[in-house]
DNA sequence: CCAAAAGTGTTTTTCATACACCCATGT
DNA sequence: ACATGGGTGTATGAAAAACACTTTTGG
């Protein structure tokens, strides 16, 4: 009955970045070509990820291949979950343990894999119609229902934008991720209550009265 | 550079079981002995756990090895955190995909694993002393604050009681857990309230009115 | 007869929400 | 002069917290 083989399987990293510019939460995709044999073998769009080395922590193989893939500059990296279903992935049995990402949306920083045919920031909204591999459809929006979920309980927000922000960007980051709208002076006041944030300094603002420039204390 | 090996390890589940009785939360430990060759080959407290099989998803696993140990009757079972360091097991590189488990505690359910030498429900508070087999002094520490956390905003408690209940034990519950008092005419309304229980029948009590006793709906 | 187990409502406070006006400037 | 970006305080309502007394019976 005991059964003395241990088995051993690959184990890799999946990351989804998030990055957040004009109103639009963005996510790296890559077009790759790793399908599972006897399927149709068109291209499918996945998230950045890789096996993990010998002698690495997962958040070493995320920082890793994030380097590789973005050109680094992440600021905040969380496990998510792991995904572990027999099937997933069909060649061979492989487990992903999947991480989300926060990080100031740059145009330049898409670097591209070297197996990726493309490499695209994609809005959240408008995501590719094509096929996904292995379950990474299904690991985006788990990454999208945590950040949302966190968002409102912890102040991870700050880490999607630039250093020095205003509130006004802060409180549309906000009501661009959770998808409904805040009352401006009760979110300025709870935000300045935190004590999270310190002003920086006032800069003329293109209306009115000069823009409070703030950063993340 | 390109590193086109794919590695394979060890991957496992370690389960931390809670179980509810007389004011106290319990957890079953095993005494085992397989630390790391050239340490101090002295036996260790473990959580239950085991290498996941070709076919089976994790929870499966969990399920099975629960079976095999305690004797199952879980009630909750949920994903806490992949343990991944690359040094936690000396002998070859294991990863941890940790669960927690709620279950109705009943002395006379645990079975204990073959290659264990002792098997027994610890209350949290008092803890054996001896050394831990690898991390798993952090992953129980681990679950527990995340029970802590997930007690206060979503109705897990249940699973720790017998499906007949009043609300004098969930209170209990509540406040052994977490570990401070709750006034009880606001808990009993906030429990009522929820719509999530339902009364069944009234039975004598000791003293005083009859108790009112609910099942989880 | 009193300590213990069990039941039940009201008031207060706190927090979240809702809401309206002023200022400066580019067009 | 008006539309726009930016700044500010108060009033209301809902939810949480605080709080005290009655019933019954075993010892």
């Amino acid at each position: 009955m005991k059964n003395t083989k241990i088995n051993r399987y690959v184990v890799s990293v999946d990351v989804v970045v998030f990055g957040y510019r004009d109103r639009q939460l963005y996510i790296p995709l890559f077009l790759r070509n790793d399908r599972v044999p006897n399927e149709p073998s068109s291209e499918c769009w996945s998230l950045t990820g890789a096996p993990i080395q010998p002698q690495e922590s997962p958040e070493e193989a995320c920082m890793r291949k994030l380097e590789e893939d973005i050109g680094l500059s992440i600021r905040y990296l969380e496990q998510l979950h792991t995904f572990a279903d027999p099937n997933r992935d069909l060649r061979q049995r492989t487990f992903s343990i999947a991480y989300y990402a926060l990080m100031e949306f740059k145009l330049k920083t898409l670097i591209g894999e070297e197996n990726a045919k493309s490499a695209e920031w994609f809005p959240l909204n408008k995501l590719p119609k094509g096929p996904w591999a292995f379950d990474h459809r299904r690991i985006l929006e788990m990454a999208v229902t945590r950040l949302k979920g966190k968002l409102l309980y912890e102040p991870v927000g700050f880490h999607l934008l630039p250093h020095e922000f205003s509130l006004a960007d802060l409180l549309c980051l906000y009501e661009t991720i959770l998808g409904r709208n805040f009352d401006r002076r009760n979110f300025y006041k709870k935000v300045k209550a935190s004590g999270l944030i310190q002003f920086i300094r006032e800069v003329p603002s293109r209306r009115g009265y000069p823009t409070q420039i703030f950063k993340f204390d």
